[in-house]
DNA sequence: GCTTGACCTAAAGTTAACTTGAATTCGTAG
DNA sequence: CTACGAATTCAAGTTAACTTTAGGTCAAGC
């Protein structure tokens, strides 16, 4: 039995011992026992961690990603929703691809005001016309579990 | 001079007037004018709106937008920085990609617990194995400009 | 046995990004 | 001219995701 508590968690993750008691709090992943006070982490967390890291870097909120992978790592969202998200997902990556190219292309571009620059322009127009643009926070909770 | 006023802007962005108000206030974007109390917007103030909504959709702050794509629309970070960013905003494309193969995986494959299926493995350790993770918001904005 | 360092809890504080509410001001249509 | 609706301001409230603080606990090494 090989457990990790908070700091080794803390140390191979990169994420702060409060905010992985937070985690644990809120039920986003779970100690397996105390040693005295000390919570005990089964090794799989570091893998559960990272599942988190890119739930995070996608904008869920943590009570998405806690449904999307159960503190087990089981999902308790139907197929279906899944199949969802991703297609989100891929709407996403669609954007952020529009806004590196955005990106090189102003810090190249030596054109004076971009927003006359066609290039420019057709960059920012990429990604759908119009909707599905999910906010990052707030009213969108309400709209999808 | 054909400007919109608030509630159009609303209308054909999506966001709220509150929320418009709220970043002319921090300076993100702005009115060029009023008619009687009514702000007027210029027009491209859709196209950056664009640009707003996907920077949020990379996680980036408004201040950091607005670092970006300055009111003018012109950015005033160095060229450097920018192709920081962009290089940035290809390793969480990339993070984006594996979450959303995860997610199309977790959603078919019948095996009981995913923590020890092989391919939910692999797919989950795509993205670098160290750093450069970026956190959404807190420390990090002390880190980069 | 005592100290030390890593951990603990509970409660309060912080920040970004908005929203809400209350009281007020316009311009336009009738 | 008056009423209406769409906008305005300013202050206060909200939420997620943590962090900070204060005071306490414990196991391991000397």
């Amino acid at each position: 039995m090989k457990f990790l508590d908070i700091g080794e968690v803390s140390e191979s993750s990169g994420i702060r011992p409060s905010a992985l008691r937070y985690y644990e709090e809120i039920g986003l992943i779970s100690s397996i026992s105390r040693h005295g006070l000390r919570r005990q982490f089964p090794p799989e967390v570091l893998l559960q961690l990272k599942l988190v890291a890119m739930g995070k870097a996608a904008g869920f909120s943590l009570e998405d990603i806690s449904r999307m992978f159960g503190q087990n790592g089981a999902p308790n969202l139907p197929r279906a929703v899944l199949h969802e998200k991703a297609d989100d997902l891929d709407r996403q990556i669609r954007q952020l691809m529009a806004l590196r190219d955005t990106l090189r292309h102003v810090a190249d571009c030596p054109a004076p005001s971009h927003m006359e620059c066609p290039t420019f322009r057709r960059l920012v127009d990429v990604a759908g016309k119009r909707g599905s643009i999910r906010g990052r926070r707030g009213r969108a909770k309400s709209r999808h579990l």
